[in-house]
DNA sequence: TCGGCGATGTGTCGTATGACACAACAGGCA
DNA sequence: TGCCTGTTGTGTCATACGACACATCGCCGA
């Protein structure tokens, strides 16, 4: 697949993204160096890393992770394509997280001072960063609300509800059923490519405990994990097991 | 007390704050309404509350939180004077966490749209608040690994020395010995005014284990809390129990 | 002086979750 | 074909933590 120069970019194409004036665009054009491809599992970020680049996630999945010094790992967030990489590295002086690829993924690389670049010469692209960087500290903090106070169930089906919506989200020509239809009907799957492991140390749970909650879950009927495709057969009582109201979709956001 | 303009404000004295250009400080002056105080367990923000102001702490203690609806809180992360509040509120429809006062606060308030002005009337400060942002979603960061993957006495061990860090930082007259002396010896204490029910919420305890725990590294001579001040008695110990290595006090940061 | 209340402290018991062990299955590769 | 490795699935047992009950202590206001 050969580089798409940023005004053609098909993730612009969706209505998940807000669109930018041609001049933003071809600032944010003069910024990416290249495009770069990496394989599952591999690290994109490591953790302690000084200097990293900055990315925007082009396709493919990734996650931020913590890890101590005996293994232990905890998964922070997922990263979905659109979700840009790296504002945190380039702001200390060694990154505090890792960053894994968790599919195959394809990444923009923008050169070193891309962030400083963005706020000075476009002010309003600046306050987007700021604007993404309080979107993401918003996810962590559900992330953190379902690993502190919520049962594993519970954290499961918020996780699966989230993690559907956003995914959703990106798929072309579901603007408006949004893949969730509300109700108890059957829904379309979406791509789904975590492993029962990512789930678990997202979630702060044990890989077998995990293992026997998912299939709990989906013994009553209240969701399906197959081919990679995740289908959510029962909304409404997973909302409720996550005590998770808004059904909104994700509001729209910028793209860098 | 009467109000100080931010540029004898005497946070801006202490080293752990980057100093401004004067223009810079007559900006965020200008965009400043007004200071106001509010008494412990106060709420701040709520929980979705649409439309909440723009707040710098100016003293005292505060914290964000989140809670299911029957009644389970989690606390996202402390707040101490110099932090910003609001980010995340300004920025979607309705505030995803609330904030409330922990110890009796003054705050200074800012005009609605400061956080815009601030972007484009002076992208350095524009990137400090991005910078801002980060870096509270890393103190997120650390917390969701402390939740998610140690066990309550390492939780415990890691709170303690990450809030005496911060709390250290605060306090005139210990530039250089940052509160903590990184060996076995008595250091001297920091203001500390949480409740046990405070560092439960905040770790994802119950109240009575989080007792427990408490009492458990006090009697090992871990530490002390007395007449609400914190003493680390064995700093070593507590750091190897949270498995934290770097014992540099926090990098300068902006103060808005 | 006396409740009343919030905070801390402690014991007993229950349970959600973790640890370990092992099976089944699929995919990649020699 | 057969092996190896990653992923899912399940049973048994252990334990860290939660739930409940109650005591103590200090503070504040009537």
């Amino acid at each position: 697949m050969t580089d798409v120069p940023c005004n053609q970019c098909p993730l612009r194409a969706l209505p998940l993204f807000v669109p930018y004036e041609p001049g933003d665009l071809a600032l944010i054009q003069s910024l990416k160096k290249r495009q770069v491809g990496l394989r599952a599992g591999e690290i994109i970020i490591h953790e302690g890393q000084a200097d990293a680049p900055l990315y925007t996630l082009f396709s493919g999945w990734a996650f931020r992770f913590k890890t101590l010094s005996d293994g232990r790992r905890q998964i922070l967030n997922f990263l979905l394509p659109g979700d840009f990489i790296g504002v945190q590295q380039k702001m200390f002086d060694a990154s505090p997280h890792g960053v894994e690829a968790l599919s195959d993924v394809r990444l923009c690389v923008f050169q070193r001072d891309a962030l400083w670049e963005l706020h000075r010469a476009a002010p309003g692209i600046g306050f987007d960063i700021t604007w993404l960087a309080a979107q993401e500290e918003s996810l962590v903090d559900d992330n953190l609300l379902s690993v502190g106070r919520r049962s594993a169930e519970e954290r499961i089906a918020s996780l699966l509800i989230l993690l559907f919506k956003r995914t959703a989200a990106l798929l072309p020509n579901r603007g408006h059923s949004g893949g969730g239809n509300g109700g108890n009907g059957a829904t379309q799957g979406v791509p789904f490519p975590l492993t029962q492991q990512h789930i678990a140390d997202s979630l702060g749970l044990s890989l077998v405990h995990t293992n026997k909650t998912l299939r709990k879950l989906e013994r009553r009927g209240l969701h399906r994990i197959e081919g990679g495709e995740l289908f959510l057969r029962d909304v409404r009582a997973l909302a409720r097991l996550a005590d998770l109201y808004g059904d909104g979709k994700p509001s729209p956001r910028p793209l860098i």
